[in-house]
DNA sequence: ATCTACATTATAATAATTCTAAACTATTGA
DNA sequence: TCAATAGTTTAGAATTATTATAATGTAGAT
């Protein structure tokens, strides 16, 4: 989904009945200029702060999990305690700020392409993302 | 923590009293030939069945992170959905079968050492972690 | 306008994890 | 040896994230 156009159309495409909600749920994830990263609680909040929606939880919950399986977002998994989720899509990799908790995207040049010298019989690689943890630099220098 | 040793030594050496419970869980983690990955449910399920020791749940999570604290554990984010422990604690790369939801190591040679380009300021590296996720090849080849 | 399948909602249920406070135990040192 | 004490275990309650339920609402088709 891309930005500031006919959400109900994108919508319809792929099967997924424009109520308003989505509609909503839509402006509030794809109308900006860069994509970014979220948990539940902060896409409740930004619907209720700064759209003025209440849209229920469950229905919440419900969308993601729908925009999800149709390539909208992406679910990633950082810290095994918060679903993290993604509007950029594509297969990509992470910094993750243990300070602040904030997910960055890297860049294509960010990190040079990995090479797997390894194949899992039978089993063919759906991706290969790395994750690198940074944290603050001045912690015990003495 | 290593092998066929004395556990109650080694709890003591890092300030961790030697109880009966926590030799125990040494003994269920630390005395095989591999290192191994599991979930608190896998641990609670290998102490009853395996070493029939019935734990308190509060006390397998209390005892996980402790060791977790003192470096003989490492959380590994695999799924938002679930805790996988590893007592493989040293930087590595892991294989996820999305098929079985089994975790497999990577070798020191499996994966060429990774380059990172960027740096994000006032920032150090921890860790640089690579998961690649595989599943099953025979899926819908027409 | 009516129908129907799908969607939303409040609320209940479930699951994983953490908290609480009472009972227990390893360690210390008189 | 044996209390004193600090740390530990425990059952069960509480909390949190997520999913299920079932009644109500609505989009899209006719
Ligand atoms: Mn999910
Ligand atoms: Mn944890
Ligand atoms: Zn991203
Ligand atoms: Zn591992």
């Amino acid at each position: 989904m891309s930005k500031n156009c006919n959400f109900i159309e994108k919508l319809r495409e792929v099967g997924l009945r424009p109520t308003k909600q989505r509609v909503k749920m839509c402006e509030v994830l794809y109308n900006r200029e860069k994509t970014f990263h979220f948990t539940i609680n902060d896409l409740v909040k930004l619907l209720s702060e700064r759209m003025n929606q209440k849209i229920s939880l469950a229905t919440v919950y419900n969308t993601v999990h729908a925009f999800e399986k149709k390539g909208y977002l992406k679910e990633i998994s950082i810290d095994s305690h918060k679903s993290y989720f993604d509007t950029n899509t594509s297969a990509h990799h992470h910094f993750f700020d243990e300070d602040t908790h904030e997910l960055i995207d890297c860049d294509e040049s960010d990190i040079d392409k990995i090479n797997i010298r390894k194949n899992i019989s039978g089993k063919k690689i759906n991706s290969v993302e790395v994750l690198v943890r940074v944290a603050s630099d001045n912690q015990t220098q003495k």
